[in-house]
DNA sequence: TGTTTCATCCAAAGCGCTTTGGATTTTTCG
DNA sequence: CGAAAAATCCAAAGCGCTTTGGATGAAACA
């Protein structure tokens, strides 16, 4: 059914019509009324590419997924359009997600903005120093951050959590109980909450008086074999450390595995501080962390991107969370030697 | 720029210049070099939505995710999209994914058919009987279930692996090693597939003479903490198991933890044979496992949609495949008592 | 040379919607 | 009651593309 057979059914132009689904002032509310019925009535709602080739909008926001060298996408991803598809369905807009090799992912973006596919664009994983921003930039489509990038220094629109303060809190923590020989698992360092992480890590460190090992610091993908070889190898040094710092819940359990193994428990033996993105199939309780979810994250994200594409011109948006230090098992007071 | 625009550049009518570019034969060589390389230097890509609407096609397939009462998305399904999204863009196509609420689901196809947002639709997660199945049918929009659903009589098309006969073998597999007790973690037992796997377990054990015993069977949706209380409970009760099946990696996690916690060994004191989907962040060949790979399941799936979508009038396609029992470090032979 | 065939290109009609500018009807008020 | 103002509705132009049904010119043939 289109418009020019359902505006025939009500006897009514399709002008009225479209104007009272659009809510548009210049028509009575009986008449708005007796179309908006007859909508749901005869299941009436418009094609999507002619409304938005009239419209010049696509009511969709783009994700692009670079799937790296690994073949693998983050898994946070999934909780994170749990948020942000919530927020837009609700807005009536939809999102187009793209999967790319890692190169693609600046030609996935030209593509768009030359097709007018997307309205706007939510950003994933930023770098240090990150090429996509002033190329989203150049091509005019408004775009949110999901993170930050520290050398960029043109003003962007983005949304973060504090990553360094929740590191250094966490580190501090890990002090408060004891710990001095503390042991950093972090992501890859290239990515820019990683490099947060570990100058927050850096900054409580030496504000303790404690000197950096490198040797008990690790970058690398937060996977669980990562957690448990990393583990293994470090807790087999001379001198291992009484605690340990994870990026995320994933290479936690690695870590847990691994001191299990070693006949280690974990809080008694070895303390655990994670990031806990909230990965709603892992759990949750287990871990002391610093907790921030990655749902709300990405609800967030929705609005903020919304609001902007509403208002273009108006400067862009940021937004710092804090995360929350959660108590949780896996941490105790160091054991004196 | 838009095709008008494009067009006049070249000194050519648009029509010309459309046929050069979707590869119609009534234009010369020349001509289409021409085109084709303007194309390239001027960054012309047609407008999505015009194209669309003039060929009835959005070059779109669709994703209908639902939320469940836990808030959480199944983690599956980054990597299924991971190998659609590769074969699709492949193709010109591109994913819409929308998150519903698990009641809003029906409501969110009705809106693709009526909206004709998409080409066709990836049905996830199917039920022993689905309602979405005939729904889709009536609506008329091309689809393939990812799975099947038992009760459904009328012909679709789907991809599954053979569920049932993995979970035999895997069953036989720890029956061969001496394991009389055998507990099965299975998933929801409202999903299609977990009554397959339990069958699998149920035809193994009656083959060799085990009876079923409920105080060691469990199902549940699949997350890590199932596996771990689930595991605490089981071996605490008299006459525990010496081995278990596990529906997923994730689960299997909590299982191992529990082990871990209860000082028992994997492999020696507990045999785990596991359901592996292979999901990329988590360990691979820890867990002897019938192993079938999930983003490969997505990349088979998007070939026949789009198969399907070529031609809508052949008899719908099913595949099976089989699960590969890959023997890794968690089983063992059974312990003599 | 005049007639047929190809090869090549084009004008214009849609696809289903929004929106401008105008027409028609109803209400208001001196 | 008649004119102006307000309320309500509509015809038609466009959004950027594809595609039908010709038109045009070059090559082929007798």
């Amino acid at each position: 059914m289109n418009l020019k057979q359902f505006s025939e059914i009500l006897n009514l132009s399709q002008t009225t019509v479209s104007r009272a689904l659009n809510g548009f002032p210049e028509v009575s509310e009986k008449t708005r009324n007796r179309v908006q019925s007859a909508a749901i009535q005869y299941n009436y709602h418009p094609n999507t590419q002619a409304k938005s080739l009239a419209t010049g909008k696509s009511m969709a926001i783009g994700h692009v997924l670079p799937v790296n060298k690994q073949e693998i996408i983050n898994p946070i991803f999934t909780d994170f359009i749990a948020g942000t598809g919530e927020i837009l369905s609700r807005s009536g807009y939809h999102m187009a997600v793209t999967v790319v090799e890692d190169e693609g992912e600046e030609a996935a973006y030209r593509d768009m903005a030359s097709k007018k596919s997307v309205d706007g664009v939510i950003l994933h994983g930023p770098r240090e120093n990150d090429s996509r921003i002033p190329l989203l930039q150049e091509l005019g489509i408004p775009f949110l951050v999901h993170g930050r990038a520290q050398t960029t220094e043109t003003p962007y629109s983005w949304f973060d959590v504090n990553n360094c303060r929740a590191f250094k809190k966490a580190t501090e923590l890990l002090i408060d109980l004891g710990h001095h020989r503390i042991a950093l698992l972090n992501g890859l360092e290239y990515m820019d909450f990683a490099v947060r992480r570990r100058r927050g890590y850096e900054q409580a460190l030496a504000q303790a008086g404690i000197e950096l090992d490198p040797s008990i610091m690790r970058s690398e993908e937060m996977m669980e074999p990562y957690g448990f070889s990393a583990t293994m190898q470090i807790m087999q040094q001379p001198n291992p450390p009484t605690a340990f710092l994870v990026s995320s819940v994933i290479p936690a359990m690695g870590v847990q595995r691994a001191l299990l193994k070693l006949g280690l428990q974990p809080a008694k033996d070895v303390s655990i501080v994670i990031h806990d993105d909230q990965l709603s199939f892992l759990p949750a309780d287990l871990f002391t962390a610093s907790r921030s979810s990655i749902k709300d994250a990405g609800k967030r994200c929705a609005q903020m991107l919304l609001e902007q594409i509403k208002n273009p011109n108006a400067p862009p948006l940021t937004e710092l969370w804090e995360a929350e230090l959660i108590i949780g098992e896996s941490t105790g007071p160091a054991k004196n030697k």
